[in-house]
DNA sequence: GTTCATGATGTTACCGCTAACATGCTAAAC
DNA sequence: GTTTAGCATGTTAGCGGTAACATCATGAAC
């Protein structure tokens, strides 16, 4: 298996067996700083020792070592990211896109998924630093106070972090690139209010830390009251709440599709909204097994605009949330502030960036037929 | 927000600035190396300096420095993994068992997602090695042949390689996880025959780098002839081979159904294999849109077991791989190589694990009735 | 009392690279 | 011919840890 042309080359076994920027250099003829300025700024070398350079570095195959030159430099061409989980598209969306933002700029990505866990995330936040990230990204603005203080010692050091996906309407301590969860589920609740629906209900996920889905819940509900009131229900009923099981999502959504559907006669639900599709598109299966009217007999509105929304019966009304672009937008604001020079950056190492996301309409609520929207159903 | 506490502390700012050992030791009244030594082996040192070190590192408040301790240790504790993609669930779940099997341990994980293209694996090889990971997992045996040497280089220099997701039957060079996807095919045809069909297409992905996709529908299509050979049919018709277009799964799935069900007659298509189950469900979709009968009048079989499959109509049939699996017998392998001596290691860093898949039968395949099958599955 | 094993801690010398400054050479300016 | 700017390259001194060896008590064994 040994190749005879490489085992040949004059490769160095002092330390760990690595070929080194010596090799290279001794192989040129000249000294390792040469070598060293040329992978970094080519045009500071002459034409010929460059040429010297390149032929020396195919011949020893010489990677370079990115442990040894952070601690030269102090800038370790990495960037980290926690998130709460990979196998929910959503965040595998988002760091797919960061991952792809970063590389360009010739940053690597170092990932760690926290299982929606605040103490695995600080854990992973005391793991991460340890690496010297050039910046750092996490989920959501809920941290332990650990990682928070973590996370505040880093950025006074010069470190970016960004927060994702949370872009709460008060300025927080980092960097903030998302949107506001309440507006979301505020906007959810005047959707299904304007569509004519009045007894409404939202069915919110296990995952006790997905503290955005409870976010969009809560004014959700409160939402609903305001909303139904001005459409002419002085005591308009409470928002229903529910909690789904954790588990296969869509199974998750059906059980609670049943739940809702327990109660017959007038008190029960007319729509529902979900913490995310899976949740919503399971209760669409099952309403269209048990042959309930969508629309007509019960609204469905989901959060996250999956690709199957769209497939099932005449589509399921949903939030499009900026699933990649705030990926993107976080690359972008990396990239940006590692360019500064520690003195600018400072200043800006606070700050929110809200992403646009939609409220896309599908079947799933189509407008009930009503006589008017000051007129209460029931 | 200048915490005084923190700021009264006596930092030094030589270097980076940022606290190290040497400060950690001067806090405790010793040296930096029995700092050092009780962070890796606190059993060394005697009680009563361990707890005026935990007071120290308290008091400090330090972050080991694991780029240097890389470089004086020659281990960095950090493992690295390139997939195709991440928004695919698939590999997202591989990525997520991966990173948790490898927590406990104490590895970090720096991911890349090559987005199916062999250059940028190449790249992203290339620049991951630069971080000196103590092992490597890349998705399947196709690299260029750059790529491959560096492998073999890292190989060679004692870095577990490992290449997930496939298991070829004839050894491969690295070590390999994952099943044979050729085997995969077969079964998948074999099932479709058993099941009395006899007018098989397959449609496969448009990932033109989804080799592993390929790859089944070639085995596909072979075993389909030796199947419904050994099944009576002594000229068996070739299997329709098609290639969804890139993009959204489910409508690529349903636009492939249309394109099958074009030639009506005789020699119209009775059972579809799916590249993916995305696909397989577009076109159980809209099989139900037609009012087409399925299983009756058309078998559909996916890949990938995704959650989806169970819900739609009596359940797709699909092929259940072993997503997770892989990721925690890679995380397994890793840290059962690395403990080992190197001396020892070498001669392990080639072998195959093959994780059992599984055949899921559901509604969209069940028998067509006919008369026996020729031979019993083996 | 001397010897010697043992355990706790310290010293030295790097790991591979780069910032900062130093050197030496060439060619333009005087 | 000397000065000087400017470019190409080299020297030095670390970055923050750890391996390997050295030192120094301590106490048991003789």
């Amino acid at each position: 298996m040994a190749l005879p042309a490489l085992e040949a080359l004059p490769r160095s076994r002092r330390g760990h067996g690595r070929i080194t920027l010596q090799d290279v250099a001794e192989a040129a003829g000249i000294t390792k700083i040469t070598v060293s300025r040329y992978l970094r700024q080519p045009e500071r070398v002459a034409p010929e020792t460059a040429q010297r350079i390149v032929l020396a570095l195919a011949a020893t195959g010489y990677l370079p070592n990115r442990q040894a030159g952070m601690l030269a430099s102090g800038r370790s061409g990495m960037v980290a990211a926690i998130v709460p989980s990979l196998a929910n598209s959503v965040f595998a969306e988002t760091v797919q896109a960061l991952s792809e933002g970063l590389q360009p700029a010739g940053f690597e990505l170092m990932l760690a998924s926290s299982g929606y866990s605040l103490q695995r995330e600080e854990a992973q936040i005391r793991a991460v630093l340890a690496w010297s990230p050039d910046a750092l990204a996490v989920t959501g603005h809920h941290h332990t106070p650990e990682a928070s203080a973590l996370l505040r010692a880093a950025a006074r050091a010069g470190t970016p972090i960004i927060e994702l996906w949370d872009c709460a309407p008060n300025p927080g301590e980092f960097i903030q690139i998302g949107f506001d969860h309440a507006a979301v589920g505020r906007a959810m609740a005047q959707h299904l209010v304007d569509a004519g629906y009045r007894r409404l209900a939202y069915v919110d996920t296990g995952v006790a830390a997905d503290f955005r889905a409870h976010e969009r819940g809560k004014a959700f509900a409160a939402e609903t009251q305001v909303a139904l009131a001005s459409a002419g229900l002085p005591r308009p009923r409470p928002v229903r709440m529910l909690t789904a099981p954790e588990g296969d999502a869509f199974e998750a959504g059906r059980a609670a599709l049943h739940q809702l559907l327990a109660p017959e006669g007038p008190g029960r639900a007319d729509a529902v909204a979900f913490a995310n599709d899976h949740l919503a598109c399971g209760a669409l299966l099952e309403a269209q097994r048990l042959g309930l009217q969508v629309p007509g007999q019960l609204g469905l509105l989901g959060f996250g605009d999956f690709a199957l929304g769209r497939q099932l019966a005449e589509g399921l009304s949903t939030v499009h949330p900026p699933r990649q672009e705030i990926g993107s937008e976080a690359a972008r604001t990396m990239i940006e502030l590692l360019g500064l020079a520690p003195a600018e950056r400072a200043s800006r190492l606070s700050r929110q960036t809200a992403v646009p996301w939609q409220l896309v309409t599908r079947g799933s609520t189509a407008a009930v037929a009503r006589a008017a929207p000051a007129q209460p159903a029931d």
